[in-house]
DNA sequence: AAGGAAGGCAACCGCGTGCAC
DNA sequence: GGTGCACGCGGTTGCCTTCCT
């Protein structure tokens, strides 16, 4: 591979054009070239074994010894790169395989755009090839119009990022804004990953860096950097549903309040706060923080550009490692995202609920990054819901009491929670819709599907329904109403009567991914306890959400 | 078949860091 | 403590190949 074009210039690189090409190397300094004029361009295989004998001799370092000692007009910078990239033993040349691939995305998620070291835990890679792989990933994905990372990873960024952030008083990774802000988020993502999912067939010792620091600070940024800014959110919806044709059906069948985001999404706007979660929070323990994890999952959402339409304007490819000033990540207000992904966010810290004065000043946004900010708006949500509670569900088809008495909760929360409201300006829908594009088998891109039409959304009722009245009850089964939740999870596992319906939906799902990925499917969602993770990111947030919650628990 | 566009990769460039003097 | 050097890293550029029209 590194030889390709020079094997070829080999045979035909004639004296003139070697010499044509040596130009002033001001990059590697005048003083390593001593006035000799370096050459510059790609290596030949004479001048790869001149440097290949040099190293063998002399061993790897003081690299501007190189052109002195071996005759190459090659800075040492070059030589050294050179070598690093391409001469050196044990290179591993080829495409990357999947389970490099997978190892890139976490590594990429919890490290954001440190190649070298995520060069170190892909033994043989470099990070010019990791590099050069994941910009050519965002490319790839950015005209897919889909998620940069799978959807379980930024959820379980944020998972354990929210469980941990109390408690955590672990390192200070220099790279992560989020410890400036007082979060400190540990490692378990990936380890849980590792070892759940028993995908990495090589498991590195990962730096005790922040987890997710990277995820996070990119979740914004990178968002609004591939979502054009004036897309509409409903919009935004329908078109990050349309891309997974096996799971358009699930949301039609199981959510069919999706086509309620096609109204008036203002009007709700104000309900939003109040019912934008499909598990109500206890009325009795005031678990207001169930709805801190689902505002993250938009927030993850956020993390991944689902929109199809690329924006036109140009964007920030490099996104995790987006350095952004700390302020800008602590304040939500001058996030660099577009006004109509953060109007909310910016009507919401500038309008706090009353009842949440109090939690405002102490967990403003404004002054605590990101996970502040969703603990910060799930109390106020809570606080919101009470107002809201009494609205009646307003998009019942008529005539369909029964139904609508199972679907309203469901639709209502679904609407309250997606589009309008959320603070990162996700929906539910977007979220799914990423995580099943992310769980596909190529970690890329994902054919687009058909939008579901009403029709389809009201065709079939969700089996389970959370209503306040039963979630103590059954929390799993509110998790049906969720499309997220039509893949396995360890905690809808728990439910007796799950089993027999996971099997029904792992095989319609199967049936409606088709041959290609029906396998693959139903192997990630029947055989480990990880196909939620695998195939439905989502309910990896789901699963977790209570103790995310308690955790979350403000005092 | 020819031309253009896009993708992928190798190499370059600038900057930061660590270390020795 | 200041300075210079070597090295490493991340971003960017440019070239080549492939694909599309």
């Amino acid at each position: 591979m590194s030889h390709t074009k020079n094997e070829r210039e080999d045979g035909i690189l004639s004296k003139d054009q070697t010499e044509s090409s040596l130009i002033d190397d001001g990059n590697c300094g005048a003083g390593t070239g001593g006035g000799v004029v370096l050459k510059k361009g790609p290596w030949t295989s004479a001048e790869d074994a001149i440097l290949i004998d040099y190293v063998k001799k002399h061993g790897e370092g003081n690299w501007n010894a190189v052109q002195k000692h071996s005759g190459l007009f090659r800075c040492g910078k070059s030589c050294r790169l050179r070598w690093a990239n391409h001469l050196r033993p044990n290179l591993k040349k080829g495409a990357f395989t999947q389970e490099e691939e997978q190892l890139i995305i976490e590594l990429h998620a919890k490290m954001g755009n440190k190649w070298a070291r995520m060069a170190a835990h892909l033994p043989g890679r470099t990070d010019n090839e990791i590099k050069n792989y994941w910009n050519t990933r965002i490319k790839r994905r950015q005209r897919a119009g889909l998620p940069l990372y799978p959807p379980e990873v930024c959820l379980q960024a944020l998972q354990d990022s929210h469980g941990t952030s109390a408690v955590n008083g672990g390192d200070k990774g220099p790279h992560d804004i989020l410890q400036n802000n007082s979060y400190e988020i540990p490692d378990v993502i990936f380890d849980s990953l590792k070892t759940s999912q028993n995908v990495l067939p090589y498991v590195p010792e990962l730096p005790d860096i922040s987890t997710g620091s990277m995820l996070m600070k990119g979740l914004g940024s990178q968002y609004c950097s591939f979502m054009p800014p004036t897309i509409h959110r409903q919009k935004r919806l329908r078109e990050a549903t349309a891309f997974f044709p096996g799971y358009t059906g699930a949301v039609k069948n199981e959510c069919p309040l999706f086509e309620q985001f096609q109204d008036d999404i203002s009007d709700k706007a104000a309900q939003s706060f109040g019912l934008s979660f499909p598990i109500e929070p206890d009325p009795a323990t005031k678990n207001s923080l169930q709805f801190g994890v689902f505002p993250g999952s938009h927030n993850l959402s956020n993390g991944n550009f689902s929109a199809s339409e690329p924006p036109l304007e140009a964007v920030k490819l490099e996104l995790p490692s987006l350095q952004y000033p700390e302020t800008e990540l602590g304040n939500w207000g001058t996030f660099s995202c577009p006004p109509p992904l953060l109007e909310s966010v910016d009507a919401f810290i500038q309008s706090p609920p009353p009842t949440s004065i109090a939690e405002s000043d102490s967990l403003s946004p404004r002054n605590s990054g990101l996970l502040d900010a969703l603990l910060h708006e799930a109390k106020t949500l809570s606080s919101a819901k009470n107002h809201a509670s009494e609205k009646s569900s307003y998009s019942a088809t008529p005539g369909d009491i029964a139904e609508s008495s199972t679907f309203n909760i469901c639709e209502t929360e679904w609407e309250n929670c997606g589009e309008p409201l959320s603070p990162m300006g996700h929906s539910a829908t977007s979220l799914l819709s990423e995580c099943i594009s992310a769980s596909g088998s190529t970690l890329d891109e994902q054919p687009p599907a058909e939008t579901f039409t009403e029709s389809h959304v009201k065709s079939e009722p969700a089996d389970y329904v959370f209503t306040p009245e039963i979630q103590n009850e059954a929390p799993i089964r509110l998790d049906s109403c969720h499309p997220d939740t039509l893949l396995a999870s360890n905690w809808l596992e728990q439910d007796s009567g799950y089993d027999k319906d996971q099997t029904i939906m792992t095989d319609s799902i199967a049936a409606l991914l088709g041959d290609d990925l029906s396998s693959e499917y139903k192997n990630m969602a029947a055989g480990t306890s990880i196909s939620s993770q695998a195939w439905g990111l989502g309910s990896c947030a789901w699963n977790n959400m209570p103790a995310v919650c308690q955790m979350s628990e403000l005092p």
